[in-house]
DNA sequence: GGCCTACGTTCAGTTTCGTGACCCAGCGTT
DNA sequence: AACGCTGGGTCACGAAACTGAACGTAGGCC
């Protein structure tokens, strides 16, 4: 079998998991699309170590995905509260497509647990998968890998 | 805020994340649809240690993303191959997701490393969000996250 | 029999996680 | 001023996961 160097480490998917690949980080940004915004509500839904917490905060923050701004509630001292950034945001496909898998393989019987709703029209959203021509996709077997133009040079098997 | 507990646990994201959250395994199903089959096939390429990968091939195939079979070169012995069941071939969204993200936010400049490409007429796959009804969804914010069918009930804050 | 290959397993050593205790700034109270 | 409360962390240490390398093993080949 012909090996080429793209199939590797010259790959984006590899990179993104470099920044969400880490336990409870992909949870914490689910909670973020949510709407939770301060340290202890992370803490109180995800139960999640509050080290690990802090520390995937900031890594999140150092990597553009959620922004750190101060709030003050009344009487009380002024605090961080972190929000989704635009790049951010853009990460709501991996969780679809994370949720519509575990919908149909995992999902409990009676339907799923959560829907992402269409602001607009109230109808729910779907991630599909689309032929840029316009096809009709309907299985993943129509879809082949294939180098793109940032692809590396192909080294010899 | 108001918290209720599908937000929590009930939510097929984690259950995702049960299956795939693991080092290595998401770049073992990306190798998967590279078509990697092989053990060996499957360390050349990742670099990743022998036994971790020992362990995830075991896992998935009892997860039902991988499929065992045996195969035989000729001269040699019989020997174990893995293959993506259909439930596996469904993670490719998951991928796809990954990599138009990093595409965007973490890939070279000079355009993505790999495309995905319809058999049928050659043109890119793309994954896009979409409205059941029909309407252009053009940004993350158009979505907004309700309790689905399956939801618990909800539990006061 | 002895060697090679493809696949696994075992094992010491090192990171990463999880748990629980501790810290710290500032508000309101006495 | 001293005191305690609260949100938002930090620290230390045992447990689990990961890493890399050595060892096992079954069959085919010389």
């Amino acid at each position: 079998m012909q090996r080429t160097s793209y199939q590797a480490s010259n790959c984006t998917i590899a990179a993104t998991l470099q920044v969400l690949g880490e336990k409870w980080t992909l949870l914490i940004i689910r909670e973020s699309f949510f709407g939770a915004t301060r340290f202890e509500q992370f803490m109180t839904v995800l139960g999640c170590p509050r080290n690990l917490l802090s520390e995937r905060l900031g890594k999140l923050v150092d990597e553009g995905i959620l922004e750190r701004s101060e709030y003050r509630e009344p009487g009380s001292r002024a605090r961080d509260e972190y929000r989704l950034t635009a790049t951010g945001k853009e990460l709501m496909p991996i969780l679809m497509a994370f949720m519509q898998w575990g919908d149909r393989h995992r999902g409990p019987a009676d339907g799923p647990p959560m829907l992402v709703q269409h602001v607009a029209c109230g109808a729910p959203l779907e991630l599909v998968l689309t032929c840029t021509e316009g096809h009709v996709v309907s299985s993943p077997d129509d879809g082949v890998i294939i180098p793109g133009p940032g692809a590396l040079p192909a080294v010899p098997a």
